[in-house]
DNA sequence: TCGGGTAGTGTTAGCGCTCACATCGGGCAC
DNA sequence: GTGCCCGATGTGAGCGCTAACACTACCCGA
């Protein structure tokens, strides 16, 4: 059914030489005579040759694809960073394969894992922001180029995260500078490190200023939690300054606020987390804390290729990426 | 460097069988004794074996892995549709491997084609929701399995897609319901076919209705270009009514609104289309019209699945899915 | 009794590539 | 001139699998 295209002996054939220098071209082999190399690379393009990675695969073990393993890629931060992640992928010439999961769980990554390894993928990225996968990590073949992404810091695996922590000061120093007595903060579900990160950011800042931090919200990244915590928060006439962990909480929270009457910034401020292409649009303009996707993906995909090349060995590697402030109109001093 | 697992070979020694009759139990064919494929079975268990897909890629001349070409896939529509079909794929025993490109222009478009042709995948699906797409796939092998998912309506390729012009009609349809005189529409970039459908079904509503279409006001999806319309119709007090092409225009022209005093639904009705996550939590809750991505992914998957296994052929197929008006608060009667 | 189907299984030959090694000419030191 | 090394190229094997065919029982009807 499909025509197969010309293969290396048949570049070879035209080029006058043997298949065997022909694969030596394309891999840039050192010792080519130029002048062959050119005959070579005429003939590659004259025949609009390709190699076939799935020959190339079965005799050295691997692709030239990468693995990403990945939940809910709906969401702005893991869609961000698969986007990211392919686009600098394919700049190096790997192809991406995603392997989305339902769920975080041992099963479900192993699962996922495991198919990704049966297409002898090169290496593997799991952006793994939850608990439960990092006990699947350490279980996985220790041959296989690896890379988390906002996983567990405390774990011995190649990592790069945003810095949650960093951000989540930033962000709640914001609000204290404006004059603020403490801040609020609605969390994302508890068990993302990404959450954890930020909590412990939020609480760093209040202590630093001698502050003691007030009752944590609980939210799960949904604008509805948000909305639940906004209602509650909306109705204590002492909280002043919240601080999201993500902008759609922040969204749910304005609405609740919006509808108890509290005004933003002027009776309440608010700082969200990730900024959103339309959080400059929310009613108001929303100060955010805007991590780098494209950064975290070329220094993933730095890393992974570094064990790919060297065989592994690296060991835990780790990188960190620090996100920006972006000021808006959600936040102002408190008044007297 | 890697452990290599335990080959078919392997498997065929332990069950005492040769490794075409592992081959075959594998790819389920019929004449194996009940009791040889058991004794199979539990060798490949025994063993952890499991098939090397680069080497069946190299002797079937396909692999176990569909490609996708999108764009932007930070988009929330994309994304949803990127999402839903590896789910829909791995469900069918296929990988998904993402190719996005920055512009949906002739080049980038047969460029990532061709780069999932170079891994022999097994069928390609295209998000080609632009009219330059179109134009390179015209031109592409013909004898590679591939369906276009909201790709342009009036070319001989296998097509799924939303159904644009019923989505934009039932959302145009539903303000003039209200009573509305008109509805003003801001539509997305006039390069893709689903800007064209949204503004031909509302179009056609008030047509139908014996309205003579306001000026339409150009967007670009964003929220910020919704801003922008959403100043202007905000000045002119005639409007009553405002269908933009996603939620994100909406969120735009409602902070707009919000800023000029105008108050929704009071005084100007507004409805979006995507349902995003967060559209319940606008202020006010948008009612908007949600296009069904996983009937969409599944549709595509399946005339993908037929084409392979038939040897190409089907021809021109065509599937629409229609999708479904979410009501909530951002629309009322105009007042009087 | 025998030819001829028909399950169930084994054998062989590649798919298109890379790896390890063999080969073949110079250039250079002695 | 002889021996040696090294750069440039070719040769052969084999990665793990499937497709095509070969083979062996065994059962059937004539």
């Amino acid at each position: 059914m499909a025509v197969h295209g010309p293969a290396m002996t048949d570049v070879a054939r035209l080029a006058g030489v043997s298949h065997q220098t022909v694969s030596r071209v394309l891999n840039g082999h050192p010792n080519v005579r130029e002048q062959t190399r050119l005959r070579v690379r005429a003939a590659i393009a004259e025949l609009g040759y390709r190699p076939n990675g799935a020959a190339r695969a079965l005799v050295t073990g691997r692709s030239q694809v990468i693995g990403v393993v990945a939940q809910n890629t709906t969401l702005y931060g893991p869609a961000s960073l698969l986007a990211a992640l392919e686009q600098t992928a394919a700049e190096e010439g790997f192809a991406v394969s995603v392997g989305s999961v339902r769920n975080l769980d041992h099963r479900s990554i192993s699962a996922a894992v495991e198919r990704h390894l049966a297409h002898r993928v090169a290496g593997i990225v799991v952006i793994a922001p939850v608990e439960s996968a990092g006990e699947a990590l350490e279980r996985l073949p220790k041959d296989v180029p690896l890379v988390t992404v906002d996983g567990d810091p405390h774990r011995p695996v190649p990592l790069v995260t945003v810095d949650q922590v960093a951000g989540a000061r930033a962000a709640t120093q914001h609000l204290l500078d404006a004059g603020h007595r403490t801040v609020w903060h609605v969390s994302g579900p508890s068990d993302w490190f990404d959450s954890a990160g930020r909590i412990e950011g939020w609480r760093a800042a209040l202590l630093a200023a001698g502050i003691d931090p007030p009752p944590l919200m609980h939210g799960d990244w949904s604008a509805s939690s948000g909305y639940r915590c906004g209602q509650m928060l909306a109705r204590m006439p002492e909280v002043t300054a919240i601080f999201t962990a993500n902008d759609h909480l922040a969204l749910g929270v304005l609405r609740a606020l919006h509808e108890f009457g509290r005004r933003v910034p002027a009776e309440i401020s608010v700082v969200g987390f990730d900024d959103v292409p339309e959080a400059a649009y929310f009613i108001p303009p929303l100060t955010t804390v805007r991590p780098d996707f494209d950064a975290v993906a070329r220094a993933s995909l730095q890393m992974l290729l570094t064990q790919i090349e060297s065989g592994i060995g690296g060991g835990a590697l780790r990188q960190t990426i620090a996100p920006a402030l972006v000021a808006r109109d959600s936040v102002a001093p408190p008044r007297h």
